[in-house]
DNA sequence: TCAGATTTGGACCGATCGGTACAGACCCGC
DNA sequence: GCGGGTCTGTACCGATCGGTCCAAATCTGA
């Protein structure tokens, strides 16, 4: 690997929580700096496009993420050829666990998600759309894989993603010890519960 | 009522729509008087705090504006004891009527919401959370009145905002046709559906 | 009409912004 | 050791930022 990439890419998880305690305007270089320990010289070697291509990187970069834990595990649960791989409930528990986890139970904000609200959407629009877009397939393709039929499959997957979405929103609040816990579980024990009746939830 | 009130008063649901468009960070002073008409004199004489007061005037806007429409209604049809108002059933179509117009089916930000995102929420947390406990207690209260039990009327009611919420970001991507109305339309089914469980949902 | 109150425009301020440029420092393979 | 490639620090730039200030313009009630 050449040098740039690698120490680009090591920049990206601090790049990362900038973006999200500041959001796309309210991050500067001084922050990056602060943040990483690279100089402005450093700074534009490394991403010679600024600003954009510094959000742009850490997009793919948390996208990469999602697409190893949470995507393409939904993706081969759903896929009854692919082989020996989790069935369709585990997954689904698999998927709650692993953003439980990357979200902090909601301490963290959703990058993608928080951008979507923003004026930086316009921006990254593909790759916010491709995002929640792949998501939501991969998640109603693992719910079908379990039985359940594609249009409510697609609803379910639909809501459970703006569940986990909102979660993070009523995480943020003082009054919310557990909220995000609570209202993630309970769209889990849904989908658990559709799977469990369309009768081909094996684990 | 004095005029400084009443021209500053005029001026908040512009200056929402900045701070929905561009977040707190992004709304520039210029971009205040281009979308006002105020110059810089008139913005200071108006909001002698500066941004932090511009903020915080038009979260308080909002949240009168949820009070009247939403809130109150929900706590109203709580109150079994205040005279005749609509049932449970009725303030919460209402509810979601009231949101789905006022979010436009999701093209409009939550600024409470999207403010809980970002590193402004320090600032104005008290008014976000209260905006939020608000909300999930009156539509609590509502349910309970409805007959539900006070701790499952507790989580529907923070699991509505949550998807409400979520729906939003949701609607903010191109592949997101109807999904604003999908997904809230699935929750408002399921407090009905509750509602009718426990037999006292007169509208 | 007039005086006092209120509002306004915009000059000015210091600070910060993202970005450019480049000489010097550093790295690495031959 | 050397040369070429990569990285770094920082001076510099024009632009913009939020805020201060105040004279002029406007409003208002007597």
């Amino acid at each position: 690997m050449a040098r740039t990439t690698a120490r680009r890419d090591q920049v990206l998880p601090a790049l990362a929580e900038l973006f999200r305690e500041h959001g796309y305007h309210g991050t500067s270089l001084a922050h990056v700096t602060a943040a990483t320990g690279l100089g402005k010289g450093s700074i534009y070697n490394f991403f010679p496009g600024g600003k954009d291509e510094m959000a742009a990187a850490v997009l793919s970069h948390v996208d990469d993420w999602f697409e190893r834990q949470v995507f393409a595990p939904l993706a081969a649960a759903g896929d009854l050829a692919a082989g020996p791989q989790a069935g369709p409930a585990a997954a689904v528990e698999d998927m709650f666990a692993s953003v439980t986890d990357y979200f902090r139970s909601g301490q963290r904000v959703c990058l993608v998600g928080a951008f979507a609200l923003g004026d930086a959407r316009d921006a990254f629009a593909s790759r916010i759309d491709a995002y929640f877009a792949r998501w939501i397939a991969a998640l109603s393709r693992a719910l079908q894989a379990g039985g359940i039929a594609p249009g409510m499959a697609d609803d379910l997957a639909e809501e459970a993603v703006a569940v986990i979405q909102g979660a993070i929103v009523l995480a943020r609040t003082n009054r919310s010890d557990g909220a995000f816990a609570r209202v993630t579980g309970g769209q889990k024990r849904r989908l658990l519960d559709a799977l469990k009746a369309a009768g081909r939830a094996s684990a």
